[in-house]
DNA sequence: GGCAGTCTAATGTCTAGACATTATTGCGCG
DNA sequence: CGCGCAATAATGTCTAGACATTAGACTGCC
């Protein structure tokens, strides 16, 4: 057992009588030099305990006002975490690998905004145990990745080359579900409508578009999962059976 | 203007080179001490920078070894934020409104393990702007929340009462792509089959199933989006146009 | 009664130290 | 050469103060 220091104990205390509701939203927690006194310590101590809980929007602090517990986010937006396809299927115990389909290098087009004059296109399909998992369509910038189009994209899958090469200072994701059209469907090894679940994320890196992905997951096979408590990010990876 | 803490300043400095790339991941940060030469302040204050630091996770800190820039987490990568359908349809500018369609109070099923020995069944359509929005069946416990059995769900729709009086410790979503089945396509006045986005969400109180819902959404008329930075939570409400 | 200015209680930052903890480094010994 | 132990370099915690900043509370004046 290691000791616990003492700023965690009393920000744990404090959080304890929080979440028991005995301290509910708007109470006044005792001022800095109560706790002070009530665990014999410095300021600095209890200091430090509040400045933790309130960074993590459990409480309030205003000056001469005094620390009060936080009321709960009203858009309490709840999340989902997206985790990165390798490690999702080899987080099942699965075989991960993947295919290049299609690599080009073009212009861009007119709808293709911001992606700059260059771009590569390239179709992979992700496998778990050699049984399609996803597809994956992509956009990678020549302009703000060129070193992109030398990159050996049947070695490691191009999620993968761009997390270790070229960082992102902004990203947007957007889950929608749609119907296996065509050659989706296809590749897939589904009949054509079948409900999938679509995955499009952008990145940018200082404003320059880095890249543009479309993942289509069929519908039966994939979740996403997230589970999670309030105070907390959403850490557990999200399991399937 | 108001003028920046130093250990703040410290702390964006630091973080400034990370975004930039200047300092990789892996790379060993100045150790205090040499911080403290450079900034020309206490120890204390530098290390209040890198625990901030820490704590957001860009760096990681070792005794003895140093302070390294964290290598971007593998698992969890990014983020969705799930919004409050209410506010969600507001903030699109529309009426938002909603039917009550079912209200039973039962005992459970063998296959809600779980949720308690009674429950009541909700079944509620979300409009916007009088079109169907989303279809909703929700279970709420009755043994962890009573009080739900004489609350008025014609008035205010489960999901916002039950985040007014029952505050849940734990979470669990599911997002999935799944065909409108009979029912539902005739709710949402889709026809059968037509892809639609699944959310799944599961609450508990201290260990205790408070609730249960299963909302479905046209796959053509919504999507989930959140755009975020690495470091920041997804704060952004997400736009759809 | 109301308003302006002042008082003051609370948090926010910072210092210069002290000692604790941990893991690496390197040395000496077998 | 390799093993174990000691030295040491780094972070982790804590103290007892100091001064800054903010905003609620009060007071007195009109």
């Amino acid at each position: 057992m290691d000791i616990e220091p003492l700023h965690r104990r009393i920000a744990s205390d404090i959080e304890r009588r929080i979440a028991s509701g005995e301290w509910r939203p708007g109470f006044r927690i005792p001022t800095e030099a109560e706790l002070m006194a009530e665990y014999g310590c410095a300021r600095m101590t209890v200091s430090r305990a509040m400045t933790d809980l309130s960074a993590r929007g459990l409480v309030v602090r205003r000056r001469r006002a005094g620390t009060v517990v936080a009321h709960p986010p009203v858009h309490s937006s709840a999340l989902v975490a997206i985790p990165d396809i390798q490690s999702e299927i080899e987080g099942r115990g699965l075989a991960y690998s993947h295919q290049l389909l299609l690599r080009i290098v073009r212009p861009s087009r007119a709808d293709e905004d911001g992606m700059g004059a260059r771009l590569i296109e390239l179709e992979t399909l992700h496998l778990a145990d050699a049984m399609p998992f996803t597809l994956e369509r992509r956009l990678i910038s020549l302009t703000t990745a060129p070193e992109a189009e030398h990159a050996d994209f049947t070695a490691a899958p191009p999620g993968g080359w761009l997390l270790a090469h070229m960082p992102w200072t902004e990203a947007e994701h957007r889950i929608s579900a749609v119907g296996a059209d065509g050659e989706t469907a296809t590749r897939l090894g589904l009949s054509d409508g079948t409900p999938c679940l679509r995955l499009e994320r952008r990145t940018w890196r200082d404003g320059l578009a880095v890249t543009w992905a479309w993942q289509t997951f069929p519908g039966a096979a994939y979740d996403l999962v997230a589970r999670f408590s309030p105070t907390q990010s959403p850490m557990k990876t999200p399991i399937k059976e």
